[in-house]
RNA sequence: GGGCGAAUAGCUCAGCGGAAGAGCGUCGCCCUUACAAGGCGGUGGCCGCAGGUUCGAAUCCUGCUUCGCCCA
């Protein structure tokens, strides 16, 4: 016989992990053959970005993934998830510049383009293998043989077709238009990363005097340093203040230039002086202004964000902020300035860098967006890709017939560098491979585009291009569209939209055919994790455990404000403990329900780990008692008519039970509701294997000499074992793709047929069998429950100590009574009782009896007394009883009975109802009525008993 | 300003037309030989407010209040 030194009482899985980790690797498990024919399941992981380290968005998206990876591996898909990492171009500046900076105080500019670019390499070496390194301690079956880089040798080819041909297409050109402009990074910033802020500034007011000498026009600014580059004052035609300037000139103070005012709808009659002055080159209202009016555009602000010519002199050089106070002292001086107010200026900050954004006229790549998005809005339309919740797809739909045109060049050095190609003469020349001469004029090495693309065109191709394309490969004909993607809301311009465009463009196909969109996971009180504010939680300290002094040194290294610090000091006052992979990613599927948000604390993933170490003791308790099983015989057994016909009332139950929860699992997966999934699992092992059928299998298993002896307890031990271990295998591969280690540990251990395979994570996924559900087992199960509990609170009303052993009368008759009867063992090792059970009552305080037929109760004692329902009760003999705790316990529940029987009567009161709802819902309501009123007479009854023994 | 959403137990959230639920917390009692990372039991709700539809509303509709998020 195993003893319990065989497996320890807690379950650590710092041991368990590691190994099934590499024996997982070394099988390749988690590799999908593109050439076997059975049908194709696919996900690419969005790919993480290599400046960081896996976070916890990450691990809650891959593990969303991961569960359905191995879910659908175990149903016998040919289950492919695609790993990789993004090159991140704009982040990895920032990093890297930043470094510079403080190490080196030297700019990028200084060190030169090809030493960047190595050390960009070094830093996608060591981060982009570590990142890959975290995903695999948490277990995720990535297809490791398939990992991608966006800037590897094919995506850098496929990048390079895709340019071109969408170039050919007529579907990217070049062109000068108003981009937001990074003057620290120096470079051009997408839309979608431009953060605009409200932040504290003026409203200043301008006089422009006319040139013919009557008087001034006043303009109201936010921006007064722009007015170098004003190339025109504008008024609403509408405002009647106005209506006799319109057309006149006026003199631009500080430059002496000469500028008209013109009649546009743009400026609000409401705001300011409802004149304002018009900056094509800095604006962009002002530029649409601009093209509306034929308007010159002047820069007068350069790409590091100081002003320059045709500025005045004296201001060329100067900062944005330092030219904004000269220009208002000069002003001022000069008698230009009218009213300062406070005001709110709504500023543009990079995401990336947190530098204010100019807006810049400038030449730059454009992906003329419309047609794509057309297609891609359309294909949403009619289904093709869904969103999961549905929610999103207005976020989505709304984008995307709003869509404007995409910048795609960024004058960055880390990326895919533009293949585009300049000649002297002017020629463009967009090519695969570098052309030696120009095409129309004949002079040699035309010189290509210093710019490289926005990180998210690699992106947009990343479905197909890990797949090989341009080339028609296998693979892509196998796993391409994929089934879903899953990520964050935040993404869905990024990721979802722009691989919509392109898969649709250049694959003719939806790249998949769900979107599922995470929560976002913030801390226990809904603030989105920062590491500025210290409250970030890394997976793999939650995995393996951390100290305080560990989260400090961090943070440290990281140069984390005091207020970070503080925050750490405090949420994570006793570190961290190991909880395991399994309990994070378990804890994260269990709250991962359809709200936008995750609140993830430590106390909840320690929760999950409880329910992990539960699972552990329950199938250490069954390995501890399954000695002599033989799983072959059992399966026979199982197989018979008669075999099954040999399982008791608990063993059918449980079995029934596994069959309800099975499909619950599918059920709830197929509609990716994770968290219904993972509860419906929780509450199986824990409220019905755990707290009720390995209790009742205890008595069965216990090894005795009586057992011994006798054969037909010793067949129905072996039953038992059966069912018990037939449970938990089947547990272990439900609960596998949410917590693959401790399934597969146990997995392993549990005795079972010899033809399964070599491991969990292979076997197959549990599907419902209908010949296991058995109503009437789950019915006999419900009485035996609804007593046993009846008895325990009854003991714990009158402060009975929980092992204490107990007599108990149960009133009750028929069928009932059989099953009670037959499963009184069941009732008195649960709740602790010695019951006698009948059809009425007759006894006192010390003692009673039930007699076997039915009459009136004659209770002369005290008693306790719990009414089941209308047919069933129990009574408890007391001999100290607490009358007033009992009768004021008694009253209430007959308020409570009131309180339901007068909402029935009413309702069945009620002739409209009796007419028009349905027929079985009126029966319903009926027997609810009687059940109802039938229980308050025996708690009457119960009462009385009372007030009778008290005087 | 435009759009999208949310409000249910102390907290986090399910439920989305026919008996108000779970997990965590909290309060009692228990070291009951699988598990104290445990067992047993209890407490706790005008289902945001006001109307409407319906025989019947937490659930559908309208308005209001408060709070989020996205876009300008």
């Amino acid at each position: 016989m195993t003893t319990s030194s065989a497996l320890p009482k807690q379950y650590d899985p710092s041991e368990v992990e590691p190994r099934w980790l590499r024996f997982w690797l070394e099988n390749k498990f988690f590799h999908a053959d593109e050439t076997s024919p059975t049908v194709p399941y696919s996900i690419t992981l969005p790919p993480p970005n290599v400046t960081g380290s896996l976070h916890i968005g990450h691990a809650l998206g891959s593990t969303m993934q991961d569960i359905l990876i191995r879910w659908k591996r175990m149903q016998g898909f040919n289950a492919m998830w695609m790993p990789g990492i993004d090159h991140a171009s704009i982040a990895v500046h920032v990093l890297l510049e930043k470094d510079l900076k403080r190490r080196e105080k030297k700019t990028r500019f200084e060190l030169g383009r090809e030493e960047f670019l190595k050390r960009a390499w070094a830093w996608k070496e060591k981060s982009g293998n570590r990142i890959s390194e975290q995903e695999k301690l948490m277990g995720f079956s990535l297809d490791w043989e398939r990992e991608r880089f966006t800037m590897d040798e094919r995506s850098n080819a496929a990048v390079l077709e895709a340019f071109v041909r969408l170039y050919e297409d007529g579907l990217i050109f070049r062109a000068k238009r108003m981009i937001n402009w990074d003057p620290s990074s120096e470079t051009v910033v997408s839309d979608l990363e431009v953060d605009t802020v409200e932040e504290k500034g003026h409203l200043w007011e301008i006089k422009y005097p006319f040139v013919d000498g009557s008087g001034a026009i006043v303009v109201a600014t936010t921006r007064p340093e722009t007015m170098l580059g004003d190339t025109a004052v504008a008024v609403n035609p509408a405002d009647t203040r106005y209506t006799d300037v319109i057309g006149k000139l006026v003199t631009l103070p500080l430059t002496g230039r000469q500028i008209p005012i013109v009649a546009d709808p743009w400026p609000d009659p409401e705001f300011g002086s409802g004149a304002v002055k018009v900056t094509p080159a800095h604006d962009p209202n002002d530029f649409e202004i601009g093209q509306r009016h034929g308007l010159e555009a002047i820069q007068v602000i350069d790409p590091k964000g100081r002003m320059c010519a045709p500025a005045p002199a004296k201001y060329v050089g100067m900062t944005v902020d330092e030219a904004r106070k000269a220009i208002v002292a000069d002003l001022e001086a000069g008698g230009h300035l009218g009213e300062v107010k406070d005001h709110k200026v709504p500023r543009g900050r990079s995401q990336r860098s947190g530098a204010v954004i100019e807006p810049m006229l400038m030449d730059q790549w454009w992906v003329k967006a419309g047609p794509l998005a057309e297609k891609a809005a359309n294909a949403v339309e009619t289904g093709k890709t869904k969103f999961v919740p549905e929610l999103w797809t207005k976020t989505y739909m709304h984008w995307m017939t709003n869509i404007r045109d995409w910048c795609i060049s960024r004058q960055l050095w880390w990326g895919h560098r533009i293949p585009a190609y300049y000649c002297e003469c002017g020629t463009t020349i967009v090519a695969r491979t570098a052309p030696t001469e120009c095409g129309s004029c004949g002079k040699a090495s035309p010189r290509q585009d210093e710019d490289v693309l926005d990180t998210w065109f690699s992106s947009a191709l990343w479905p197909f291009s890990t797949l090989g394309w341009p080339e028609k490969t296998r693979a892509l004909a196998t796993f391409y569209p994929n089934n879903v993607l899953v990520t964050g809301p935040d993404i869905i311009f990024f990721w979802v939209a722009r691989m919509m465009m392109f898969g649709l463009h250049f694959m003719g196909k939806v790249p998949f055919r769900t979107v599922y969109l995470t929560s976002i996971v913030t801390d226990e009180n809904g603030d989105k994790m920062s590491k500025m504010k210290g409250n970030v939680i890394d997976p793999l300290d939650v995995v393996y455990g951390a100290s305080l002094e560990t989260l400090l040194g961090r943070a440290d290294a990281e140069n984390a404000p005091d207020a970070a610090v503080k925050t750490i000091k405090k949420n994570f006052a006793k570190g961290i403990p190991s909880m395991g992979a399994d309990a994070l990613r378990f804890s994260l599927a269990a709250l991962n329900t359809s709200g936008r948000y995750i609140r993830l604390s430590i106390d909840r993933v320690e929760g999950y780990r409880n329910f992990i170490n539960k699972l552990w003791n329950a199938s250490r308790f069954a390995l501890m008692n399954l000695d002599g099983y033989d799983p072959e015989r059992f399966e026979a057994q199982l197989t018979t008519p008669a075999g099954r016909q040999s399982l008791g009332m608990p063993e059918r139950w449980i079995l029934s039970r596994l069959q309800a929860v099975s499909s619950e699992v599918d059920t709830a997966l197929e509609g990716f509701r994770f968290a219904d999934a993972a509860n419906a699992i929780y509450h199986f092992v824990w409220h019905e294997l755990c707290d009720w059928y390995i209790e009742l299998a205890k008595p069965h298993l216990h090894q005795t000499e009586e057992l011994v002896q006798d054969p037909q307890k010793a067949a129905r031990r072996h039953v038992v074992q059966g069912v018990l271990a037939t449970a938990l295998e089947t547990t272990m591969r439900l609960l596998h793709p949410f917590a693959p280690y401790v399934t597969e540990e146990i997995w392993q251990k549990l005795p079972k047929p010899p033809q399964l395979p070599g491991s969990l994570m292979i076997t197959v996924f549990p599907r419902r069998d209908t010949s296991f559900v058995d109503a009437a087992a789950e019915a006999e199960m419900k009485l035996i429950q609804d007593v046993a509990v009846g008895c325990r609170m009854l003991k714990a009303t009158y402060g009975i100590e929980p092992a204490k052993t107990v007599p108990v009368g149960i009133r009750v008759s028929g069928e009932r009574a059989e099953t009670l009867k037959r499963y009184r063992d069941a009732i008195e090792r649960t709740a602790r009782v010695k019951a006698q059970i009948g059809a009425s009552f007759t006894g006192s305080s010390e003692a009673l009896t039930v007699r076997a037929e039915s009459g009136p109760d004659e209770l002369t004692g005290v008693a306790g007394k719990e009414v089941i329902n209308s047919e069933v009760e129990i009574v408890m003999p007391l001999g100290q009883m607490d009358f007033v705790a009992e009768k004021a316990r008694i009253v209430k529940d007959i308020g409570k009975a009131d309180k339901e029987i007068g909402g029935l009567e009413k309702k069945l009161g009620n002739a409209d109802f009796l007419a028009r709802a349905p027929e079985d819902v009126v029966a319903e309501q009926r027997a609810r009525l009687a059940e109802e009123q039938s229980r308050k007479q025996r708690l009457q009854d119960a009462y009385a008993i009372l007030e009778k023994a008290s005087k």
